[in-house]
DNA sequence: TAGGTTTTTGCAATTTTTTTGCAGAAATCC
DNA sequence: GGATTTCTGCAAAAAAATTGCAAAAACCTA
């Protein structure tokens, strides 16, 4: 579970630094980092990441990260979610504001995993996100203000 | 020309509505549109369209759409789209408002076909849609109000 | 609208990539 | 220390992507 983990990470560290366009490539990055296995076994955890295969503005063919998520079924009401340790979102450069909108501009690639770490967190003051590439589009709770909004995101993004 | 743009749109149309998971599957599906293609040309079709493969929420590969309408405004404007019937879109989670924004949730994957959807019925309430992975941004008309949204909204998603 | 051009598509494999069933290993749980 | 669950390699199957060409369709344009 510890060699599954930190290989499901470094597979998320590599698409979303590199243009990976096949699982044979994939695998023999993951190879340069020390991970051995088959790609078999990446298939299957390409799945379980819910990364897709998508057609780049080239026309190339590249595996993308979407937004990790638990699924609350509905109705299961569950225990909360797991509460992992402040996570440090990197890639941040910077936000700006306008009216009930922030924009936050990351490092290339680096979006959808500072949306993820956004949602994860689940801040009342912010009621959704959207990730492209390198920009993170935040709305922000009525009952919410920017103050409050860069104060919360503080706890995740350090040098705000 | 004029058959592989209708062709595009069925299988728009197929997508947005239904769960794909193979080309096969599509291929049989546009048969009974009526579309005679090879797997060949359907896999050149979903290139070009920028389709990609994703995982559904049952963990189940699944065919969706990224960006819909950039295909609209192609000079032809003649016979409006059939005007299918209300489809019912699936997946809503929830819907929040903060000023002139609606953010709605679904479940994974299915936010694109969600603003598909939205953006085919044209709702004057709406005047744009932004959709990521499990998240649905709506910009609402000034003339429209949060009702008015809820309401318009209501003809392809019942239980909102 | 006839003739030329461009685009699209089938054919028919071939190649590449992805998925899967199964059994053994490894990890986790009482 | 067994029972149970999770993970993984292996091998093969399934699915998807690509190709080179020729024919068909669609589009121009004079």
């Amino acid at each position: 579970m510890k060699v599954k983990n930190s290989r499901l990470d470094a597979i998320r560290l590599i698409l979303s630094t590199q243009e990976i366009g096949s699982q044979e490539e994939l695998l023999s990055e993951l190879e340069k980092e020390g991970f051995k296995l088959t790609q078999a076994t990446l298939s299957r955890d390409l799945h379980q990441l819910r990364v897709v295969k998508s057609v780049g503005v080239q026309g190339r063919y590249r595996y993308i990260l979407t937004r990790p998520h638990q699924y609350r079924h509905e109705g299961e009401q569950g225990e909360a979610r797991p509460l992992t340790a402040p996570q440090e979102a990197t890639g941040f450069l910077s936000i700006k504001f306008s009216g009930n909108i922030a924009v936050i501009h990351t490092k290339p690639s680096y979006a959808s995993t500072l949306a993820y770490h956004i949602d994860n967190y689940d801040f009342p003051e912010i009621i959704g996100t959207i990730a492209g590439d390198d920009t993170v589009m935040l709305i922000i709770a009525e009952e919410a203000n920017r103050t409050m909004v860069l104060r919360a995101l503080r706890t995740i993004i350090p040098n705000i």
